[in-house]
DNA sequence: CCAGAAATATACCGATCGGTATATAATTAA
DNA sequence: TTAATTATATACCGATCGGTATATTTCTGG
C-alpha cells in the first residue's frame, strides 16, 4: 500500500499552520465525519475508518485515543459543516424574515448545498447516542440548545424591527421550527418521497410567515 | 442457570393458542424488542439478546433464521404497541378534532402510556437504517405512510362534518403533524428538556386548531 | 409409559471487534 | 548530515461478533 506522505489537501485547514500531526488529525476527521454520519457510532468500525483514510490502526490510534474521541471530532465537524452552509446563505440576507427563509431553502434542496453527508448530524447522533453514548448526546444537545438560540435570536431582532409581532414566543418558535425541520429531514430521507419533504418545508414557511 | 419451560407469560398472546414455537417465538419479541429501540440494530448483539431472554443461541435460532428477522419482527411489535396505545385513546373520542389532539396528550406525557422503551421506533429506526438497512428502512417508511393516512383519514372525516376548514390540504397538514411530533420527541429526548417538548407539542396543539 | 418429533442447550467456528506493543520510516533541530 | 524525536506501519492481543453442528432435553401422540 502507498505510504502517508502527510502532503494530503484538506477542506479546513491552512496547511502550513499546522503540524503534520495536525494536519494527520484534520484529515483523519475529514475523511471519517461521512461515515460517522452514515453508519452511526456503534456501525462505524476501526476497517472503516482505515479503508476511509488509507491509513493504518496505528496512524489513527497516533493521533486520536480511541474511537469515541474520532467520533465526537467527526460530529463536531458535520456540525460545522452544516451550520457553515447555513450561514453563507443566511449572509446574503438582511432582513430576519429572510434570513429564516433560508432554512427553508437550504433543507428543501439539501443536494444543492455542501451538507454533510448521511443527513443532519443532529437527527442522526441525537437518535443513536440518547440512550447509549452520554458524551455524544451532551453534543448533540447543546447544538440543539445553541440552534434554538441562533432561530430565537433572530427572532427577537425581527420583534425588535417591527418585522415581527410582539406577541409570539421566540423560544417556543424557535424550538418548533428546529422540530418541524427535523422531522421534515428524518421523513424525507426514510421514505424517499420529494412531496413529504416539500410539505413539510412548506409548514415551515408557514410558521415563518406567521411570525408577522 | 434455570431451563426455560415455555412457560412465560406475555402480553400479546393468548397462551393456550399459541404452541411452544410460537410462544416461545412471542417471547423473545417481547423481550429483545425495548433493546433494538434503545440500542439499535448495529448496536444490539447476540449476547444482548441472550441476557434479555435468558434463553441460549440455540433456542433463538431454532426460531429465527438469524438477527435480522428477530430485528424486523421486534420493530413491528414496537409499532403495534405504540399504535395501540394511541388506538385505546382515539377510541375514547368522537369528533376528529379531539381524535387528533390525542397525539398531543400522548406524545407529551410519554410516560403515563404504555409506550416502547428507547421512545418512538419509527424515529429510532428511521434514522438508523435509511443509508444502512433496506428492509427495516423499507418497514419504517411504510409504517410513516399509513401513519399519514390515519391522520389525513381524520382531517377528511373533519372537513366532511364541517369541523375544519375545507380548504386546508390534509396530506399536507397530516405528513407535517408527524414531522412536528417526530422532531419533538428527538429534541425532548436528547436535551431532556420539558419544556423544548412541552413548546413543540404546543405547536402541533396549534396545527390542530387552526385546521378549524 | 414410551417412542418419535420438536424445541432448547452446549460447544464450537472463522471473522471481526477495539486496542496495544513494537518496529520502521519520516521529520526536525542542531 | 546526523541524532533525536515524532509519526506511521506492522504484527499481535483477548474479547466478542453472528452463526452452525450437534447433543440433550422437553413435549406430544399413541
Amino acid at each position: 500500500m502507498q505510504k502517508y506522505t502527510g502532503r494530503y489537501i484538506f477542506a479546513l485547514s491552512i496547511q502550513n499552520e499546522m503540524s503534520k500531526a495536525e494536519r494527520t488529525r484534520q484529515f483523519i476527521i475529514e475523511k471519517t465525519a461521512p461515515i460517522f454520519n452514515v453508519k452511526g457510532y456503534a456501525g462505524t468500525s476501526l476497517n472503516d475508518m482505515i479503508s476511509a483514510t488509507g491509513l493504518t490502526k496505528g496512524s489513527i490510534y497516533g493521533n486520536f485515543e480511541n474511537k469515541d474521541e474520532v467520533a465526537l471530532a467527526a460530529f463536531e465537524h458535520n456540525l460545522k459543516c452544516m451550520f457553515t452552509a447555513v450561514r453563507v446563505e443566511m449572509d446574503k440576507k438582511s432582513t430576519a424574515r429572510e434570513k429564516l427563509l433560508v432554512y427553508v431553502d437550504i433543507y428543501e434542496n439539501f443536494l444543492h448545498h455542501p451538507f454533510p453527508a448521511g443527513g443532519c448530524p443532529i437527527l442522526n447522533t441525537s437518535t443513536e447516542a440518547d440512550d447509549t453514548h452520554p458524551r455524544l448526546r451532551e453534543k448533540a444537545s447543546d447544538a440543539i440548545t445553541s440552534w434554538k438560540n441562533a432561530i430565537s435570536g433572530l427572532i427577537k431582532k425581527g420583534i425588535v424591527d417591527n418585522e415581527f409581532s410582539s406577541h409570539i414566543d421566540p423560544e417556543e418558535t424557535a424550538i418548533s421550527i428546529i422540530a418541524l425541520i427535523e422531522g421534515g429531514i428524518m421523513i424525507g430521507k426514510v421514505t424517499g418521497k420529494l412531496n413529504y419533504r416539500k410539505a413539510i418545508m412548506k409548514a415551515v414557511q408557514k410558521m415563518i410567515n406567521d411570525l408577522e
